[in-house]
DNA sequence: CTGTATCCTTGACCGAGATCAAGAAAGAAC
DNA sequence: GTTCTTTCTTGATCTCGGTCAAGGATACAG
């Protein structure tokens, strides 16, 4: 697997489509400029490898189209899916030489990439990129300890609801549907990429599909296109405290 | 369980015993005697609640002394723990109105307080706040995600291993130990909360303290407190990757 | 069309950990 | 001391999800 790289058409940070969600979201425009000569783009394959834990990194990165996934392994090769990278999310921890995990493109991937220690220097002195990238971190934090609950202590059905839900909802987000109704996407994973998102095997994953299918709770047209009939039986299915609030 | 606050002598922040490590650590003499004006000490007994998930929260703090938990519940009453906060950890979310997570101490508690407000005013103003505080709180996601991995990855006995090492780890760093030799610590938890945080039942944590102890991974002296005859047996028992970093 | 690869489903079986239950150990209150 | 409570241990049994195995669906190459 080779690391080809396409180089994409450079991007003015003013058209950019994640200007105002990435860490430059606060920018003002003299800062938006040096930013501006700083980036460069790269892009990576589905299926291909980012980085691997141990890796140097000598740049961090915006995730500007495309989803990546944070996984990390155990000795034997039992794998564990940490985070998942979408559109404006960041990679990469200023201060840190190495990788921390596996960075994995799960679809073809555009990255806006800044060389590490000139963005660095950057973030010292621009309050606005850190105090974006800390918003940024919390959230993710907040994400993560959301699916620390998920991982230990909900079962194989609740897991499986729980994704969907999330899939679904950040669909709908993106397509400024409103809640509650009917709602259709495509999933962008394998069965064993879920497996290693929510700790369980392909097998059981694709049993409990079967099952939420068999149940009426989702409708499959293929294998990947997902339709929810009902929004909030799906829900129901999360085990969640119904008032809950949504980090996702 | 009433509120008991018991208040603590005034501290100064010169001799603040997490003076290097908390949030304020990068902060100038000017910056901390701002601080000390701002701040105000409050104390918990051991079992308290200090916040249920959704109260409003007027306040943020660093923990002085003593450990607390922060944890979220299913519907039906399953609880995961999700964070472990000891000295020098941050809590509360600056923008943030209402706690995330159900937050109780362990120990005896003794936090060292600042309104929301003003302490939000003053972050905006002083990047070495909000620099310190980035660096923690992607510390706190790294050992997130590394707990991600075990929840959804890690057999039983791997699970409480790796809670021992972790414990036995921090307990050396403090006491200024060196690695690899015998080690002895107390266990802040119970054998519940020991479940709660490995999102096992603690009829598995007690079983599987029985089996190391047979096995001499482990010599208990009391059900709490732990000898660790050799350390590096203990950490192959983990699972864990033998050269990975520890970001405990 | 056929062969091959990838992804997915389903069945049979098994075992790790949960659940239910009883009682031991260790403090704390009196 | 005795009683009461909390914490912990251990046993018996059950069940959910893992493991092993076979085969189906889909896509692509030739």
């Amino acid at each position: 697997m080779p690391t080809t790289q396409i180089e994409p058409l450079q991007l003015e940070c003013a058209n950019c489509p994640i200007r105002h969600r990435a860490v430059c979201a606060r920018c003002e425009a003299d800062e938006l400029d040096r930013l501006e000569e700083m980036k460069f783009y790269r892009s990576f394959e589905a299926g291909q490898t980012i980085a691997w834990t141990g890796d140097r990194m000598d740049f961090v990165a915006s995730i500007v189209t495309g989803i990546a996934t944070l996984s990390q392994t155990l000795e034997d090769g039992r794998t564990q899916m940490v985070g998942l990278l979408l559109p404006s999310d960041f990679m990469g921890r200023p201060g840190r030489e190495t990788a921390a995990y596996d960075v994995t493109a799960t679809t073809d991937v555009v990255m806006c990439c800044f060389r590490r220690k000139p963005f660095e220097t950057m973030m010292a002195k621009t309050p606005h990129i850190a105090q974006r990238l800390l918003e940024m971190t919390l959230d993710e934090l907040d994400a993560a300890r959301e699916w620390m609950l998920l991982l230990g202590r909900k079962n194989a059905r609740e897991k499986i609801a729980s994704l969907l839900a999330i899939v679904a909802r950040r669909d709908a987000a993106l397509k400024m549907m409103q809640a509650g109704g009917s709602l259709e996407f495509d999933l962008p994973l394998t069965r064993e990429a879920m497996g290693d998102y929510l700790g369980l095997t392909l097998e059981t994953v694709s049993r409990q599909m079967s099952a939420l299918k068999r149940d009426g709770v989702i409708v499959l047209a293929t294998k990947r296109h997902i339709t929810v009939p009902d929004f909030d039986r799906l829900l129901e299915e999360t085990g969640d405290d119904t008032d809950g609030g949504l980090l996702f």
